[in-house]
DNA sequence: GCGCCAAATGATACTATATCTCTATTCACG
DNA sequence: CGTGAATAGAGATATAGTATCATTTGGCGC
């Protein structure tokens, strides 16, 4: 598992704290902690890996702040097609996943031809759409290159 | 929860004791319960639910008929945004799905207009496009027609 | 039809992911 | 600072799915 696709930094991750804060709860010691972890985790990140790297951090209070986080729309949650879970998170707005099959790495990515589509599409839907979710199962440029060492 | 959108009588679902078969495998009593209660399962199904219909199929035998199935790619697994997870029998080799947020009926459906976008945005993709998952998360007619009431 | 045996089943244990419960702690406001 | 509502943490519980293994069974050869 190594970092590799759509790194950078960003400013909208500086400001978790500000999230939880607008929801009108309060900046603890454990909540920091876990929202500066995932500051650093630019490829995905699973809820157990942050619970690991974060001993003075309960389980539970692990799973609520990313379901905080989730819920406010800055973290996304991704089912891979592997079966496992991993979280991101949300740099922009509207965006969507890379996964790489091979490392497990999550990029993000951003195509307005893709939102162009879908509104599009709504008419072919017997219904009304409220959102989508679009995931790329790739093999990433690290694991190509690294595929004939 | 109710039967919705895309419903329509199918003739890949009539196969899916030939899917099995196809794949060298035994058309076990287990097996056709399993298979033809997918049968009547228009807008997916859970694995446990699958389970508590079938009482004299034991839970293993349940979720490893899915898996098979799942390989067989004539089963999609999908994450609801809820997260949860359902299966949906595909009935078109491409397609996508549409995720009722209030009922949780999942439709499949279709476009052309998609595959040719998303081999479009290969280029954009730091990486190679193994394949692709798209979900709409929706308000289905039905639950369109019966909010007002 | 019938016996054989690999394939499959089912009961149950186990793993992983996530949430709930409940008491102890702590933040933030006055 | 002191107070109390919000939050944390420990561990139990829930949920989804897989592994184990003794027992059963489908389907092929006869």
């Amino acid at each position: 598992m190594r970092l590799s696709i759509n790194y950078q930094s960003t400013n909208l991750q500086r400001d978790l704290t500000a999230v939880i804060e607008d929801m009108g709860l309060r900046i603890t010691q454990a909540r920091r902690q876990v929202v500066d972890l995932l500051d650093r985790k630019s490829d995905g990140f699973g809820a157990e890996e942050i619970n690991a790297e974060l001993p003075g951090v309960g389980r539970a209070t692990v799973y609520r702040t990313i379901r905080l986080l989730l819920e406010a729309g800055v973290v996304c949650k991704l089912a891979l097609r592997d079966g496992t879970t991993k979280y991101s998170l949300a740099r922009y707005e509207h965006h969507h996943h890379t996964v790489c099959v091979r490392c497990g790495t999550v990029g993000e990515f951003r195509d307005s031809t893709i939102e162009r589509l879908v509104r599009a599409i709504g008419g072919e839907v017997n219904g009304e759409i409220l959102g989508h979710r679009i995931e790329f199962d790739i093999l990433c440029q690290d694991c190509i290159s690294t595929s004939g060492d």
